[in-house]
DNA sequence: GCTATCCCTGAACAAAGTTCAAGACGAGGG
DNA sequence: CCCTCGTCTTGAACTTTGTTCAGGGATAGC
């Protein structure tokens, strides 16, 4: 394959992936549709797979970049001089934050099913091991006591009550739930957890 | 319509459910076929929606049966007479047993999407609740000077924690995360987050 | 300019849910 | 016992969607 040629598929892999980011972000996971796609980019359906794999493909780089997005934003709004607990906290509501200003996103993050017992990309383990590092670090400043095992154990443990406690808040936020009081509860939840 | 017909047409939705049942359990929700189930019942596709509206009200009609089933199984294995942390670790242990043994049916319980704004069907609230009771009350013995607001929103907090460090432990239980490592994971939070 | 290669096209295929015209069936009346 | 009428059942057909592929067209190398 020559330069040109290659590039030429680089670009519209990067169309489509736009494309299917835009899509993804305004009607979820679901309005990912072959025939769309090339509809809106001004191709046939066929070259669709010439550029991807195939439409799960599409939906695992638009992860790749939401994950990045995701990363970026709980980083950035997580100021680095406060005391653990408000730290923790503040990662927790920038988490949440994150998740209800892009539910459609998010959501897609935790909607693809692999398939049975085939494990997660690389790229995905490697995302979550920087979300588990920023947990980690308050939590040992917080309890330098705690034996390792705990320690990382406790560190998933955290990520994945609050990761809990945002899903089912927006999940039910169509029955009212307003947003500060998930804020409220994260903040009661790791109040309680962060004292040994 | 007669009450012959009556019997029937109800005789063919339990038949129906069942069937759903069994699949969901063995293969998961998306493994539930019109063409497969009419099969199994020895009817034609379309008699199926005349017993049942569609699908997916079938698969809303297995989930009512698991929530049951998890309902009791939590309600089975929670000793009456344990002081109240450790009430709640069992309690978060049996829901851990529980999913884990029926993962797909309980999957099944929260991956279907409703419609964007939709609310909850009643009889899925109703069980919620009847969890969160399960929740609320050893956490009024612990902490009676908690505000009535934050009570409320503990239980809701707690109930959402648990479920998210169940979640994730079984999404990545084919990466090899034994299961007692998971309940440690739930005794070390609940215990944390017990003592006010 | 020729040829060989590879890409793009869009029709075709394969699932899957859902509908519907037509026939079968059963209940009630003659 | 048979006819009639409404209802249920049937399975073919329609729809939507992902994916493939034979064939035409462009492009690179000579």
């Amino acid at each position: 394959m020559t330069e040109a040629a290659l590039r030429r598929r680089a670009a519209l892999r990067d169309t489509l992936i736009g494309l299917a980011e835009t899509r993804i972000a305004a009607s979820g996971l679901s309005s990912l549709r072959a025939r769309d796609l090339a509809a809106e980019a001004g191709c046939a359906v066929g070259a669709i797979y010439n550029a991807v794999g195939d439409l799960g493909e599409l939906a695992l780089a638009v992860n790749a970049r939401t994950f990045q997005r995701l990363g970026a934003h709980v980083t950035d709004n997580t100021p680095a001089d406060l005391p653990p607990v408000a730290r923790l906290t503040a990662m927790a509501q920038a988490y949440h934050h994150f998740a209800a200003q892009n539910r459609h996103a998010w959501r897609a993050l935790f909607d693809i099913e692999r398939a049975e017992g085939e494990a997660a990309p690389d790229w995905y383990l490697a995302q979550m091991e920087t979300l588990f590092a920023l947990i980690s670090s308050p939590l040992a400043t917080l309890d330098p006591e705690l034996p390792a095992r705990d320690h990382a154990l406790l560190t998933r443990a955290l990520f994945s009550a609050v990761h809990g406690i945002v899903d089912l808040a927006l999940e039910e936020a169509s029955a009212g739930v307003p947003e500060e009081e998930t804020d409220r509860m994260l903040a009661l939840v790791l109040t309680r957890l962060a004292p040994a």
